[in-house]
RNA sequence: GGUGGGUUCGUAUAACGGCUAGUACUCAGGAUUUUCAUUCCUGCAAUAGGAGUUCGAUUCUCCUACCCACUACCA
């Protein structure tokens, strides 16, 4: 969800500015590679109609060559393996970044024995005078490591003593010391592939990025990504941080667990992670692509209005990152619920019944369009799914098998069997019937009741008319005198 | 621990420094209805705390508290 909502943001804010939204994949990190991950982004953006301007080719798959619509072709990082290394080294050559020898082994001790000491430990210009890189070690034994090795890294020389002044769309100014940052790896000989930190200036460069929306938890970077930005002596894009999506009850970021725990999806779609475990999606769990697009734009944004229902056309006029909130914004599962049933509402019955239709194949029911057309007519305003509409309306396409205990002991008494056998066998429509109650002067309520237990097995549901125009006056009868020889 | 960010009803949020702090969801009550649901009406409920600036602070400044993120050869 937090993914969809950044994806939908810049999406908004791209069509609003009359510029292109474009599809990247950060696959940098070779070791959390999850097979299916790129192909369930893409196809979760495109049921949210979120699509790319830019990075798809005409099969719907990731460009990966250069062309009219995709001039920044591969859009896939590890495509672009190739070209981060000599930025990175121009960095080395320019003094902005330095050769680190340390092993995992090494930095690993030296966090532990910080620890010990009840400190942390940063690489830093701290400690990089007592570590094993190209700032403390000969030129020619630097010059022989890497030639020899294949697991250094290129750092970041972060200076010291520099308030680094940032400006952020959402956040305003901020300033940060540059002594209490860390000497960030920016790329790694062993799979020759560059960190987030490295690849995304490079490719933001590349690719001519105007705009850098993202989640909050990138703020801490942001100075790294400015000083990046002056070493390279690029122009920098603008940037804005959004509030986190935080989780319904309790603290902290939403997280799948909680899905699970309270009974709603945290992804747009079904998604079986390669151990197996299945997370459940908006998509499979009913929601309108639309409904779901309205309540994800409403986390964290609103339009200065009182305006709650926005088509994406709408979210694009209205979209502006000025009223997007600072804080985290706690999901609520039961007003994302009410935005499905106001989309369900505004979906023609044509097109509700379209869908109900298999609903009902799946229940052994066969019905002419039509006739299912009405129905949902009848009951799209006590549904929020169209899965509801079953439970809803089943009664008018089979009798009851059972009674509800409780409601039949209520309302299916003998003095009202009375009556309401006499009201169905002495007239011949729901109209009629009504008129014939009030004409003896009985207890609409009771009779009307007794009535429905009978069609319906319980007392509530459709209006009696309704049912009996839809099942006909033979079936209505013949349920009657079922429940009579069943519940008498 | 360090750095940064944040804080208005339970939740999402509104309010050029100036109203009785508004709206939606949820919840409760009522009206309508043959039941249920819908619809309509009503209600519950908030500026974290403390200083300061000001004629006046939800809004600006500072302090405190609490929450979150980051602190990886992950993004």
């Amino acid at each position: 969800m937090g993914g969809v909502r950044t994806a939908l943001y810049n999406y908004l804010f791209a069509k609003k500015h009359g510029g292109d939204f474009i599809l990247r994949i950060e696959d940098t990190d070779s070791h959390r590679f999850v097979p299916g991950a790129e192909e369930y982004i893409i196809e979760s953006l495109r049921w949210c109609g979120i699509m790319p301007d830019e990075g798809l080719d005409d099969s719907m798959h990731l460009a990966s060559e250069k062309s009219e619509r995709n001039p920044h072709a591969p859009y896939r990082q590890s495509e672009r393996k190739g070209i981060y290394r000599a930025y990175a080294e121009q960095l080395v050559r320019d003094g902005y970044a330095y050769y680190a020898f340390d092993t995992a082994e090494e930095l690993e001790k030296a966090r532990a024995e910080a620890e010990g000491a009840g400190q942390t430990f940063i690489y830093s210009a701290l400690t990089r005078g007592g570590l094993r890189n190209s700032l403390t070690l000969e030129a020619s034994e630097v010059a022989s490591l890497l030639e020899s090795r294949t697991d250094w890294t290129i750092r970041f020389k972060m200076p010291t003593d520099r308030v680094v002044e940032m400006d952020d769309i959402i956040r305003g100014h901020i300033e940060v010391n540059s002594s209490t940052l860390d000497d960030k790896v920016l790329w790694k000989r062993a799979d020759e592939l560059p960190t987030y930190h490295l690849a995304n200036i490079v490719d933001d460069h590349l690719m001519e990025i105007s705009h850098v929306i993202r989640g909050e938890e990138w703020l801490p970077s942001l100075p790294l990504h400015y000083l990046l930005y002056e070493a390279f002596g690029w122009e920098r894009p603008q940037f804005a941080h959004l509030p986190l999506l935080l989780k319904p009850v309790g603290n902290g970021k939403l997280s799948k667990r909680d899905g699970d725990k309270m009974g709603f999806p945290v992804f747009p779609l079904r998604w079986e992670a390669p151990d197996g475990t299945v997370s459940r999606g908006y998509r499979e769990d009913g929601y309108f692509p639309d409904a779901f697009v309205n309540l994800l734009a409403m986390l964290g944004w609103n339009p200065g209005t009182e305006q709650e229902i926005f088509s994406m056309q709408e979210l694009v006029e209205a979209f502006s990152l000025e009223k997007v909130g600072k804080s985290g914004a706690k999901f609520n599962p039961d007003k994302a619920k009410w935005f499905n049933k106001e989309y369900l509402r505004m979906r023609s019955s044509t097109e509700l019944a379209r869908e109900f239709v298999p609903v009902l194949e799946a229940h052994g029911v066969s019905a002419a369009f039509d006739t299912v057309e009405q129905v949902v007519e009848l009951i799209k305003e006590r549904a929020t799914f169209v899965a509801d509409f079953w439970d809803i309306a089943w009664y008018l396409f089979k009798s009851p098998e059972e009674y509800v205990e409780k409601d039949a002991a209520k309302f299916f008494k003998a003095e009202n069997v009375q009556m309401a056998r006499e009201a169905l066998e002495s007239t011949s429509s729901a109209e009629a019937m009504e008129e014939y109650i009030r004409s003896k002067e009985w207890p609409m309520g009771k009779v009307m009741n007794c009535i429905r237990l009978a069609l319906t097995g319980s007392s509530s549901g459709l209006g009696i008319a309704d049912i009996m125009r839809f099942i006909g006056r033979e079936e209505a009868l013949a349920r009657f005198r079922r429940a009579e020889e069943r519940l008498l």
